[in-house]
RNA sequence: GGAGAGGUGGCCGAGUGGUUAAAGGCAGCAGACUGUAAAUCUGCCCGCGCAAGCGUACGCUGGUUCGAAUCCAGCCCUCUCCA
């Protein structure tokens, strides 16, 4: 483990968020002496980030906890063109409309977890719709697309990915690269931006920023990726079975979200408790110390933790006692409910849930067993709910029927 | 503009007139085993319906046929090579 200097790589290396960095002596001796401002770019393709993202929001506020400046930089303008990286296809095109609605949104989930304001170290938001927007296409071209060539843009993996699968790229997704090159040097310009930090897969775009402040402005940038936050079996993080694991309360229930820390691999909870949460290193290690079925103690204040921090301690304490009493067999008062009404069918009751995708998958289930309702297991699909109590599928997913 | 190839369910990918709601794989869900983990084995995996049944579906629109993802015509889109 290399030996820095700087509380912000120290940091950042000891929380494992670093995979490369451009030039890690010259960064690290910026950060011992000043304060540094970086940003990290996000897409507004939905109204929510999920923890796919979170990894970068972590980081910024990393960075933030070890005295730095954090830009939230929302690809207003970007999204117009849309990331051609890791995407077999182009994405549709979302209007203005869309994604400003969007960057609201998402806005309020970095309020939970930075601290914005006019100060010297507290973060910024900025949308690149700002300066993309009014691009005129001639002077651009003169300025900044001379430094691009083409020959270079093919090697890039987002690039030839599509074009070894002979996928079409439009001339506007390939021009994706230079507008996220270009926003590191509006940045630097504009807030004295030194870092763009990323995922691996950024680390090309990264570059390409770094080498245009070099050779337009002279400036010195720099990058930091980290590594892809895939699951411990290399799948990619953040899908569930009802979808993606959000981060806005109203896609995800503070409980749901819980569960999703609860029901982490075991092989991923020390790298999960020291991205994902703000406990305190010795605490971690402590937890690591658990093994087999005590690990659940570990996964449990990993839970607990990344909920409280996202969703405040009320919410995530309540998402814990709610855990414990149902899965002790009881039913806790946090789980997701369901009027009943004059009486309700049983799988219209999961479908309406969530539970299941379909009336017919709800039935599917119900054969096979899956199904319970308080406790015993029902076997007919057309039975109707009339009164209160815990509706289970699967072992995982309880609900409460109410009048 | 020309020649060739191609567009199938979340993804990959079979399928060239009926027995095809469409092989196989991946992903996913559930059951067993467990620790709300992993691995393994098993089942499921378009929708509506209690059910009989019905409705949708193989780029789009028409056509041929008792019957089409499969044949024909036109259109749209993609790829490769040529101009």
């Amino acid at each position: 483990m290399t030996a820095y200097r700087s509380s912000l790589l120290r940091l950042l290396d000891e929380r494992g968020y670093i995979h490369q960095l451009t030039d890690a002596a010259a960064l690290d001796a910026l950060a011992a002496k000043e304060t540094v401002t970086a940003y990290i770019g996000f897409d507004a393709t939905a109204p929510s980030l999920h923890v796919g993202s979170l990894v970068q929001i972590m980081l910024l506020r990393r960075l933030q906890q070890a005295g730095h400046r954090p830009i939230v930089l929302m690809g207003g303008g970007t999204t117009k063109v849309g990331d051609p990286s890791g995407k077999d296809e182009a994405r549709q095109l979302l209007t203005s409309e869309q994604i400003n609605a969007n960057i609201a949104s998402i806005r309020r989930v970095f309020e939970r977890l930075l601290r914005f304001g006019d100060g010297p170290t507290d973060a910024v938001l900025l949308d690149n719709s700002e300066w993309l927007d009014g691009l005129a296409y001639v002077p651009f071209l003169r300025e900044v697309g001379r430094h691009f060539t083409i020959n270079r843009m093919l090697t890039f993996d987002s690039v030839k990915l599509r074009l070894d699968r002979e996928q079409p790229l439009t001339f506007l997704e390939f021009n994706y690269m230079i507008l996220q090159a270009y926003d590191f040097l509006e940045l630097s310009r504009r807030a004295g931006c030194r870092l763009q930090m990323g995922g691996s897969d950024q680390w090309g775009n990264i570059i390409n920023g770094i080498e245009l402040g070099r050779r337009i402005d002279g400036t010195e940038l720099y990058g930091v990726t980290t590594p892809l936050v895939t699951t411990a079996d290399g799948a990619k993080m953040g899908k569930t079975a009802q979808g993606a694991v959000w981060l806005n309360e109203e896609l995800l229930s503070p409980y749901d979200y819980w569960q999703f820390w609860r029901n982490t691999d075991d092989a991923d909870v020390s790298t999960f408790l020291r991205r994902f949460t703000d406990l305190p290193l010795d605490e971690i290690a402590k937890l690591e110390g658990l093994h087999g079925a005590e690990l659940n103690a570990a996964k449990i204040a990993l839970a607990t933790a990344a909920t409280a921090m996202l969703h405040g301690d009320d919410a995530a304490r309540a998402a814990q006692e709610t855990a414990k009493a149902t899965f002790e067999g009881g039913a806790g008062e946090d789980l997701p409910t369901l009027k009943v009404g004059d009486g309700i069918n049983i799988a219209h009751a999961l479908t309406a849930l969530g539970f299941t995708p379909s009336n017919k998958e709800a039935k599917r289930k119900i054969a096979e067993g899956a199904v319970r309702l308080n406790d015993s297991v029902i076997g007919d699909p057309g039975l109707v709910i009339k009164t209160e109590g815990k509706l289970s599928l699967g072992r995982k997913k309880h609900a409460l029927l109410v009048k």
